[in-house]
DNA sequence: TCGAACCCTCACATACATGTGAAGGTCTAC
DNA sequence: GTAGACCTTCACATGTATGTGAGGGTTCGA
């Protein structure tokens, strides 16, 4: 599919896929015209980006951990160095604290709506 | 305590503290000389900050939810707005959102680290 | 009383994710 | 063949959270 299709679908500026492409988060083949051409698989692969830089990863992170999610393990056990294993299990736990926390947040916003809820209901 | 001790066991540089307190995040009562005079919750309260910060959370929601965290009741219910009430029942539910995500993935990463460490086992 | 270590404000700089628009090529339908 | 809707690259702009440093006041110990 074209970038506006993929853009519409998944509710994403053209100018961010272009982006994403830049920083090494998706990747697209190149029609003879030039245009840009991408896979269906390529669709969850953004709403994956988006979800990661929404809940506060930068894009260079988001890189790393990209091959890590590909269903059919696409990278060789081999090629993952000491340093690339240490800074997945640095991230992995980060975003464990930061799911954490979220919902620890969550839960106190929650409890405070019920509160209100209780209050205006008497 | 003044602004350098925050800092200090806040892990925050006195330029963020100056910011959080100028984004409404965080009060500092002022000595005769001007000087920042923090109190003790305040400590926490950074330590909160920085967390949803690091969540993906912009200032400007961060201050709306604040009041709602507070463990006496400071906010008084009549006070809550419907708009206001609106937007916490959305941060809510956003903020469950991106901690399904974070979870997903960090699993995903775990699962991919283990599969690693089997390879290198073998 | 001097110097070090604080504090203040203010301003400019930076990284990152994003928006916007210009200048121009391609494709499709009328 | 022409208009409109796509696409391309490039460049400049913006908002937000941060860093850095200048210029200057305060406090405290030697």
């Amino acid at each position: 599919m074209r970038i506006g299709e993929l853009a519409e679908r998944t509710g994403t500026s053209r100018r961010l896929l272009r982006y994403y492409e830049e920083q090494g988060l998706i990747i697209a083949s190149r029609g003879a015209n030039g245009y840009r051409d991408y896979d269906e698989p390529t669709v969850d692969r953004v709403i994956q980006v988006r979800g990661l830089l929404d809940a506060g990863l930068p894009t260079r992170i988001i890189k790393q951990i990209l091959p890590c999610l590909d269903k059919p393990r696409a990278i060789y056990f081999p090629d993952a160095t000491p340093e690339m294993i240490a800074t997945l299990e640095q991230e992995r736990d980060r975003m464990a604290r930061r799911a954490e926390c979220l919902l620890r947040n969550r839960d106190a916003i929650a409890e405070y709506l019920d509160a209100v809820r209780e209050y205006n209901r008497v």
